[in-house]
DNA sequence: TTGTACGCGTTATCAG
DNA sequence: CTGATAACGCGTACAA
């Protein structure tokens, strides 16, 4: 058994809430010697406060829950080590949680951590909603959600990333190299990011005074096994000098398709991602990208969500992120052969 | 305020003892038409157990710390969600910490983890430990630990990979293909898992008759960057037909500098890493590497350290998993103007 | 300056 | 079959 406030206190010849006062630091009216003397207890028996006790009585117990995906999506893991961080920084513990994108797991966790008495929920919401279902459920704790549209109510804040702009800006750059005709190999088309950002592709191209071909929008998974099947059986379309991709993963798996398919990147043609995961800068050739701050991302959630949790009430609801377009090797000036026709 | 099992019973009219027998399952003394009734009453309030108070009485939280360096290590991030799955299967939850290979903040998590009286620990311990330190360090719940020396009293349970095997392994691999001169560019050379593994690669040079050059061992840090350096600035020696790298990060630095430095792989020289992150797989070449499953040993470990939790004990207090060889395009038979010398 | 007493929400023990 | 009642460890009015 572990040693208890009371276990002190008739040690010191004290009552417990003598004890409780200078444990806690709040013994602006107890005398130097019992102070020293209880410190002095405490310190031999080891004492540790039980946090489960005292998050009972005070409704607080200093520990927020994050959910997302997968950590092994690489966006996903700096994005949990930067709400860790944050939470930490605070002196909050992170309660973690895998999705893999299935809304019934999700609301069973978001059950779970309500039990534990979560103070907080960070919540990078899986892809596929359920309008009607999510509707119904109720949440107690403030939650606040990331990157993704979730309709429970109750949600406290949202922060996601500039999408839009983010892919106006990449098509911009291609175009500005001299790209005319730019495939979108997007991930999964249905979501709201990708939505956003075909809505900036597009944006770009009619800036540019060029005409949308949806032949040139292709939609999957956003993994690395899809970029590289969807380009391995690609039919070639000589006009086409740049692709597009929804993601970091795509764009490599593209590119090795490509390699092996002895077209060269950026030579014969472009390839630009978005992300911009710790994989993209070491990658041969460098890749192109957004950088998505998934860092700042987690921990800016978390920052949040606690100034929520302790009344330091912002003001704006929803905070959107800039995206940052980070140039490296795998885009190019297209071919004169390619860019004549 | 949220609904509480006196809630419950005031408005069924019973006593709140069997309102806790219903909810908790245990009534198997309790009338039909009273357990009815109170179901239905905790369904209309959406009547939510705090897992709080319960654990209050139980001493059981059925949550469990995950301590491991940074999730930003790949190797690291398979091997949190090995665990989460595993704790989640359980029904236990995952507080999630990162210790930045710093004893000092491992200590501080382990004190939290303890005030919040999780049930466990898994311990990826931070590399640099310091003994003295350790042993006056009381800790009072479950600990297994993984990958890493420890010696904090207490540690219930020790699971680790079989280095020394894996680079055995390794070496031979290479011995076999006809290798003579293998650079071992190792990480850190203090920490136990980097000395196994020199161990390793000294038996297999050993067996084959060829003698130990201490000149071909070089350490430091177990990343991308590392691995680049080292062989930007390494000065060619041309008998020299492979490198054993200390981990696949390191590796994958070392090809990226060994291509700018115009020297292919595999063709002029071989190269292995150690981990088979995802990286690996889809790097090109592909790398040929020794696989840790580090998912599992995540899975592996917090499975071990919830039978001990749940006193479901194994006998054997130590764990060692196998490592597989998975070769790939990055290592090949030397040329023979080399191998000739 | 210190102590008393109660409550937080739950479970367990035992008596009815 | 059901219900008081006492814990669990701590914090906090309020009393002394």
């Amino acid at each position: 058994m572990s040693v208890t406030l009371k276990d002190i206190a008739q040690i010191a010849g004290v009552s417990t809430a003598t004890v409780s006062k200078v444990i806690s630091g709040k013994h602006q009216d107890i005398g130097e010697k019992t102070i020293e003397k209880i410190r002095k207890i405490a310190r031999e028996l080891d004492y540790r406060p039980n946090s489960l006790a005292r998050s009972m009585k005070t409704k607080v117990t200093r520990t927020i829950g994050l959910i997302i995906p997968d950590v092994r999506n690489p966006f996903f893991t700096d994005l949990a080590r930067g709400a860790e961080d944050s939470a930490h920084e605070r002196g909050y513990s992170l309660l973690f949680c895998n999705s893999d994108d299935d809304l019934k797991k999700e609301m069973e966790y978001i059950d779970t951590l309500t039990q534990k008495q979560v103070d907080g929920i960070a919540l990078a919401a899986s892809v596929k909603r359920n309008r009607k279902l999510e509707e119904g459920f109720r949440i107690s704790v403030p939650i606040v959600t990331l990157d993704r549209d979730v309709y429970f109510p109750g949600v406290r804040g949202h922060i996601h990333s500039d999408n839009e702009s983010g892919a106006y800006d990449a098509v911009k750059y291609l175009i500005s190299l001299g790209h005319r005709r730019t495939l979108f190999l997007s991930g999964d088309p249905t979501i709201r990011v990708s939505k956003e950002r075909l809505e900036g592709y597009r944006r770009a191209l009619t800036e540019a005074g060029i005409e949308y071909d949806e032949n040139l929008l292709l939609g999957g998974p956003f993994s690395f096994e899809y970029g590289y099947e969807a380009m391995r059986t690609w039919e070639m379309d000589p006009e086409v000098t740049a692709i597009f991709c929804g993601n970091d993963l795509i764009a490599l798996g593209a590119i090795k398709a490509l390699k092996e398919r002895r077209i060269k990147v950026p030579q014969d043609i472009s390839v630009m991602g978005f992300d911009d995961i710790y994989l993209a800068s070491i990658n041969t050739p460098g890749l192109t990208t957004i950088r998505q701050p998934s860092y700042e991302l987690g921990y800016a959630t978390v920052r949040r969500l606690i100034d929520v949790i302790e009344g330091v009430d912002h003001s704006d609801a929803t905070m959107v992120i800039k995206l940052e377009l980070i140039p490296r090797e795998s885009t190019a000036k297209p071919k004169k052969k390619a860019a004549l026709g």
